[in-house]
RNA sequence: GCGUCCGUAGCUCAAUCGGAUAGAGCAACGGCCUUCUAAGCCGUAGGCUACAGGUUCGAUUCCUGUCGGGCGCGCCA
């Protein structure tokens, strides 16, 4: 719809310039938009705002010229030249009716389209640590990060989801030892909980599960030394395990699962490293000292440093510690380098916002790495507030009063928490209140939505209870003129651009806004038009246009992956 | 202190690559069910877009600074 206007629009200057208005090279470069204000039509064009300087004319006057040098065609009803010196397109009944079978031609796949074609895309998301339960920061990221994969999707791109498993450092042997401290409370031998151990009680059931397997296998095993490794192994299977099931009850999956210990054990890290060193980028030297609290244990020591800096990092970092293991950052330099060797075309990391001071590090390190600046972009998400009453509930490992993602998605359902995480832009703290995403009202945005979808279904119930006729004819779509009727066709026209632009910016949050948009749309309608008219032609484009309403509603939700379901 | 995200109606938030008169929901007030689901609709009220400059035809949007908040800041992941 938006290039109709674009060619226009390029057709008029291009008579100008045969004219001798415009110099033969200079480039048309100018935007064609849905305006705000619906009083200024469907949409608008700055091109003479933009072009006034080049044409040597004030922006009205040019307007007014490009306007005279318009083609015919039968799409736009009118146009005018408004405020200082855009052009209103006001597109005609039968050009928004043609929605309409565009619609029914497409089905559950209008809204698609092929500008991502060819395009392979890895998005990264989730990623949480293999130690413990799914907080509710994680559910919004990995809600994010597969709608994210959805609407990549949905413009044509082939999309892989990975989760990278943290397997490999030191809070994976802290969990192993929490787990075995705990085995040995179940065999009555108490004593002082070691220092910086998980007190979460899911240790508790790992333990208890770990002697039903192993019986008193582990009982010598000391808590004051590295926890055996099958201790360690088994208790992090089993947190992936919970993992992966708190992500199907969200019905999320992922095609890859990439463990960073592969990368210690395969080579990863070394062959990165090297690299770097081949490309000149590594030396000894002191780190600055931490930027925070002063640190009265600061002790300067030499380390090998990546030259970060020299790629948009604020300092050199360290890749190695002073034991001569590697430094988790180290990993995540091959593990990106990793990604993009195995040829994507874009790469997609959805962190959650504490990681973002660790962004420019990575970037610069890719960029160090494959000389591919643009290659990665990492969206941030920011924290979830947990409100019941209304009221912030303090997320506390030792107070005991942590809330699983697990409880939320058992209590709320994965519909409304799918919905609420997406209510936010990820730049905004998100407040999830837990007693407004079950309400069954209007209050609530993701039963707003549903609603409108079931009232559809409810239409198609009518109609076949009534037993009314439908022609075989094609509905005679002239017959929708009511502003209700012509706003709702607008709004359909706009939800392929509107999944473009979520998709091409990685936004979400916009998909949601649309729907409530649509469904507002649909209900005012509802309420103002009877959809089941006697007149039998009236009703063929009314249902039309109504089946047409849940067929965008659906596709919409199912990119959330929100049910859309026919009755409430 | 440094980095980063944010500051928009009483509250929670939108706002197209920089566009025209900044929009919703909730809360408040007033209406609409003998009519397809009132889990709905209509109306009223509510704003110096934190503040001060700058860039230009035009700034909530970009730049600089100030104030306020979230997150992060050596060999944790």
């Amino acid at each position: 719809m938006r290039n109709r206007i674009d060619h226009l629009v390029t057709a008029s200057l291009e008579r100008l310039r045969r004219e001798g208005l415009f110099p033969p090279d200079w480039p048309f470069v100018f935007s064609v938009e849905r305006p705000r204000e619906k009083s200024h039509g469907d949409f608008a064009t700055n091109a003479a705002l933009v072009l006034a300087k080049a044409a040597r004319l004030s922006p009205r006057l040019l307007a007014d010229r490009i306007v005279a040098a318009l083609p015919e065609q039968q799409d736009v009803e009118r146009w005018e030249v408004a405020g200082p010196g855009f052009i209103n397109f006001f597109l005609s009944a039968s050009c928004l009716q043609t929605v309409i079978p565009a619609i029914q031609q497409a089905g559950s796949r209008f809204g698609e389209s092929s500008s991502g074609a060819g395009r392979r895309v890895q998005v990264e998301f989730v990623s949480a640590n293999p130690t413990g339960p799914m907080h509710l920061g994680h559910g919004r990221g990995a809600v994010a990060g597969d709608v994210i994969a959805r609407l990549l999707q949905a413009i044509g791109c082939t999309v892989e989801r990975e989760y990278y498993i943290n397997d490999a450092g030191a809070q994976t042997l802290v969990l192993g030892r929490s787990v075995l401290f705990r085995y040995h409370a179940l065999y009555g031998q108490e004593r002082e909980m070691p220092e910086g151990c998980y007190p979460g009680e899911y240790v508790e059931e790992i333990a208890q599960a770990l002697r039903q397997r192993d019986g008193e296998r582990w009982l010598s095993s000391s808590l004051t030394e590295d926890p055996p490794m099958a201790v360690v192994e088994f208790a992090m299977q089993q947190c992936l395990h919970w993992i992966r099931a708190d992500l199907a009850l969200l019905n999320i999956t992922f095609d890859t699962w990439f463990s960073e210990r592969t990368l210690h054990q395969q080579g990863g890290i070394l062959r990165a490293v090297a690299q770097l060193e081949a490309q000149g980028l590594i030396y000894e030297g002191l780190p600055d000292p931490p930027k925070g609290k002063q640190l009265e244990s600061w002790q300067a020591r030499p380390q090998r440093l990546f030259r970060s800096s020299q790629f948009g990092d604020e300092v050199d970092r360290p890749l190695q510690k002073s034991d001569g293991s590697f430094t988790y950052f180290a990993a995540d330099m091959a593990y990106h380098l990793d990604k993009a060797q195995r040829g994507f075309d874009a790469l997609v990391n959805v962190w959650g916002a504490d990681h973002g001071g660790y962004v420019k590090r990575v970037q610069a390190a890719l960029a160090a790495l494959t000389g591919k600046k643009d290659l990665l972009t990492i969206c941030l998400v920011q924290m979830v507030t947990l409100l019941r009453g209304g009221q912030p509930v303090r997320m506390s490992k030792r107070s005991g009063t942590f809330v699983t993602l697990r409880e939320v998605v058992e209590e709320a359902g994965s519909d409304a928490v799918r919905f609420w995480f997406l209510l936010r832009s990820a730049g905004a703290n998100l407040d999830f209140d837990l007693d407004l995403a079950m309400a069954k009202t209007n209050e609530n945005p993701v039963f707003y939505v549903q609603y409108a979808h079931a009232r559809v279904h409810s239409l198609e119930r009518r109609l076949r209870e009534r037993g009314l006729a439908e022609s075989s004819e094609p509905p005679l779509l002239a017959r929708l003129t009511e502003a209700a009727e012509l706003d709702l066709l607008r709004l359909l026209s706009r939800f392929p651009e509107m999944i473009e632009q979520a998709a091409l910016e990685k936004e979400p949050h916009k998909v949601p806004y649309y729907l409530l948009e649509l469904s507002a749309a649909f209900h005012t309608y509802y309420n103002g038009c009877k959809i089941l008219e006697e007149d039998a032609q009236l009703r063929g484009a009314r249902l039309a246009l109504v089946r047409a309403v849940g067929q965008v509603v659906a596709n919409g939700l199912t990119l959330l992956g929100v049910h859309a379901p026919e009755q409430m």
